[in-house]
DNA sequence: ACCGGGATGTTCT
DNA sequence: GAACATCCCGGTG
């Protein structure tokens, strides 16, 4: 079926609280070189009240583009092994992020199946945080890449988000354990 | 299918 | 020195 032309987000888009940036980033789609895939899991973090953020405990050289200006991405190394990409949204000086925690691939597989080798399914090339920056080659040189106009971007396909998307509590967390703020697909 | 443990290195206490 | 916004593999049922 035809399909509106693919617009990306704009600077206001993620100046905006990160609850309710992240259930609106919901079937929008993450384009990297030729990779291309919509968003169906994310979590949103709020640094200074919530003790699960990164920025919960102030600036530091790692969470430092979290307390910069909205529409950049902010790329950590985790576990030894993993990176995770998070969407920076609010006011410059605001430290809040929206967590990408799985894709659904829709182009450039070929790509993703390379980088991600332990994949036995396609759909298992990007269910995951650490899984889609594999699979889509992000890592600590992306942190900070600005989405509204680097080469790094989220755009709007015409897929609207889920009207009523389902929420549950943030995974892999041992703070703030109890706040809903994980949104996902259903169907997914 | 589900569960348990190990890998691996940066960051912060 | 501990914790970590994770993933994978090999066990068992």
């Amino acid at each position: 079926m035809a399909q509106a032309r693919a617009r990306r987000l704009g600077r206001a888009f993620y100046e905006r609280s990160s609850l309710v940036v992240a259930p609106e980033l919901l079937n929008k789609v993450i384009v990297a070189g030729r990779c291309r895939g919509r968003i169906v899991e994310v979590e949103a973090y709020k640094g200074a009240e919530d003790p699960a953020s990164h920025a919960y405990r102030g600036r530091t050289a790692r969470n430092a583009v979290m307390f910069g200006p909205p529409g950049h991405l902010y790329v950590y190394f985790t576990y030894g092994m993993h990176h995770c990409a998070n969407v920076v949204t609010g006011a410059a000086g605001v430290a809040e992020a929206v967590l990408l925690r799985a894709v659904e691939p829709l182009a450039g597989l070929d790509e993703m199946r390379a980088r991600r080798p332990a994949a036995r399914r396609d759909r298992d090339l990007a269910n995951g945080p650490g899984k889609l920056c594999a699979a889509f080659g992000l890592d600590r040189d992306d942190d900070g890449v600005d989405l509204v106009r680097g080469p790094v971007r989220i755009v709007d396909d015409g897929v609207a988000p889920p009207n009523t998307p389902a929420s549950s509590p943030r995974i892999g967390i041992t703070k703030a354990v109890d706040r809903p703020w994980r949104w996902y697909v259903g169907d997914s």
